[in-house]
DNA sequence: TCCCCCGATTGACCTGCGTCAATTCTGGAC
DNA sequence: GTCCAGAATTGACGCAGGTCAATCGGGGGA
């Protein structure tokens, strides 16, 4: 198979038993589902190419975008407990994901540590990203982190990390940031009047990611904007 | 030991197992801090009794209530991924805690099959929760939400469940919400005239438990409001 | 017992963002 | 090419909840 791309840093012998149990599914076309909150949870999934996203829809109706997921990213981790799937997942564009079914990979995970510990760590890193979105930010501190955010992700794929194309319409990037999606479109219309990016409808340039970063500098959605820790002891 | 009260589900060998690791640390005054974000992340730690808040200071300064963790919780899971404790954890009241060395944790989950099972289902269920406290609700929502939720937690326990002493001052109920001070206090002076609970400082008596439940349903913070599975297949 | 300090409450006012509404844009369908 | 439904933008306005400020209250220390 050869095309799990996630980056678990395993070696190649481990890195091919866990293809060894994992299947492709795709290509599934925008707007279809993966899977939907309620059905009974069989496996993760790590998208191969195209984007998803994962959302709830409230006992009142509403919908809340939680997040995005493109190459190289892991979906599902929160239908583990319950055994059932707590989101609906859709894609945005034409994707393609691998499917990873769970039981196979519980028993992997007991027989490859270096998956263990690789599991742990990515739920660990989820829970950071989720724990942060949920804190209390400015509309322009969320935007700007968000956009310095997917830009990071995208360079960490090897596309081009200043010049990307949003795979989201601006209702989803609102719903995800708890904002209308009027006052994301008045946002990018401020940072484009202050020349920290070049927005035409879902094409955006960052001309000036130090800003975009310092903008967003107190809501780093994924710990990555500063490669720096923090190594005060007390 | 015979006091690590985690709810784990393990049969009684495992859980001698996981408490010969395990170490008691405590107690803990009210304002100690049990570790600090930038940390050597160095262990998980399970709340035996007393209680703890969780939080952040972002780049500006501003503090961000994570969470609040009771007896039988567990603290420091977002730790995991980095090698650093990625919060600060501070008790809120006289406090005791185990702490379980991460590098002997990993190496039991390895020897422990269900331990394994459990730990990835705390931690999915913990992600959960951090997604549903990002998303996007009403100050009446997240308050009746937050407090059906505790009222629940502390039944779990074994406490009265209609009669809770509230562990946190409003400062911190108020950040973990994402509102201000004064909201909270209105908002439980509008809970009080409308009879569904009666406050006096930190003493919270529910009243009237259904219309908490309803007027929290959209925002409920750890699954557990309605037993009721979505069990709709597509 | 009396302070004293800090948490909680309450009121008045303000503002960031949401809501509503009207255009404009645009990419597919044909 | 033309049409059109949905996406995005822009403006006017309103409100939920934040901010500022004054007061209250109660537990702990001497």
């Amino acid at each position: 198979m050869r095309d799990l791309c996630l980056p678990l840093g395993l070696d190649n012998d481990d890195m091919e038993r866990l293809e060894s149990i994992v299947h492709t599914r795709g290509p599934i076309r925008s707007g279809e589902h993966l899977f939907r909150e309620g059905d009974n949870f069989q496996a993760l999934y790590a998208v191969k190419s195209g984007s998803l996203k994962t959302y709830t829809i409230d006992k009142q109706g509403r919908e809340h975008v939680l997040g995005f997921h493109i190459g190289g990213e892991l979906v599902g981790l929160d239908g583990i407990h319950s055994g059932h799937n707590r989101c609906n997942a859709v894609a945005l564009q034409t994707t393609s994901v691998c499917a990873l079914p769970f039981p196979r990979l519980e028993q992997l995970i007991h027989e490859v540590p270096g998956l263990q510990a690789q599991v742990l760590r990515v739920m660990s890193r989820e829970l950071t990203a989720s724990n942060q979105l949920a804190t209390d930010h400015s509309a322009e501190e969320r935007l700007a982190g968000f956009l310095a955010s997917l830009s990071r992700r995208f360079a960490r794929r090897g596309l081009p990390g200043t010049r990307l194309t949003l795979p989201m319409p601006r209702r989803d990037i609102a719903s995800h940031l708890r904002l209308a999606t009027e006052t994301v479109s008045r946002l990018f219309a401020r940072f484009q009047d202050d020349g920290i990016v070049a927005v035409r409808r879902r094409e955006v340039e960052i001309l000036d990611p130090a800003a975009l970063e310092t903008l967003g500098a107190s809501f780093d959605l994924d710990g990555g904007s500063a490669r720096q820790r923090n190594p005060q002891q007390r």
